[in-house]
DNA sequence: TATATAGATCGGGTAGAGCCGATATGACAG
DNA sequence: CTGTCATATCGGCTCTACCCGATCTATATA
């Protein structure tokens, strides 16, 4: 849980609107093939304004402040929140 | 309270450690010559590693974040944490 | 007025973030 | 093997953040 890398990685809205997205995956990303509880599908965030390259780049700042979790199946990567480290994230910051 | 300008201006270690010393200023600018009840003088920021310039620029981020608030006495400017807008942006993240 | 001090702003340099299209990689299907 | 799809990475561009020293502005004091 480093306060720093998560800060930067929240300090973009494309960002933080993933992991609100991600909060209502049935909401958001209904038209998926795959079933939901593996997560959400990278390529379901494409086309929200984004091209798939900028796409893939903030999916992977996520990763990193481990904000997300991560799964491969096969030729897909699925995201899902990872309530953990949001949760001692919003921990840490009441004492900001 | 602009939660994206907020964000931004914590992602920067400089300032999250402004508003970490401003809670104990006693503790750290017990040098300071005028009375801490009035805020912390801009120029206590000096000499932390960073130019008089620079420290200028966080401060004036960290204010128009509103997180924290400026008083002008003479030719001092005075800080202090701004803790409503701190509360609010916290109870704001606890739906992150 | 002249001088000193606090703070803000300017100009310039460097580094990183963010964007894109293009290409590479890796997994599956035929 | 070959082609296809999902994702990652690369190269190049632009924009912003950050740093500094220098200068400007405002206040205070003599």
């Amino acid at each position: 849980m480093d306060r720093d890398i998560i800060l930067k990685a929240l300090a973009h809205s494309f960002r933080r609107d993933v992991l609100t997205w991600l909060k209502e995956p049935e909401r958001h990303f209904a038209a998926q093939a795959h079933p939901l509880e593996m997560g959400v599908c990278a390529s379901q965030f494409d086309h929200r304004g984004l091209s798939q390259s900028s796409v893939s780049a903030h999916l992977a700042t996520l990763a990193s402040a481990d904000l997300v979790t991560t799964r491969r199946v096969g030729q897909w990567v699925f995201y899902k929140r990872n309530e953990e480290t949001i949760a001692a994230f919003q921990a840490a910051l009441s004492d900001l």
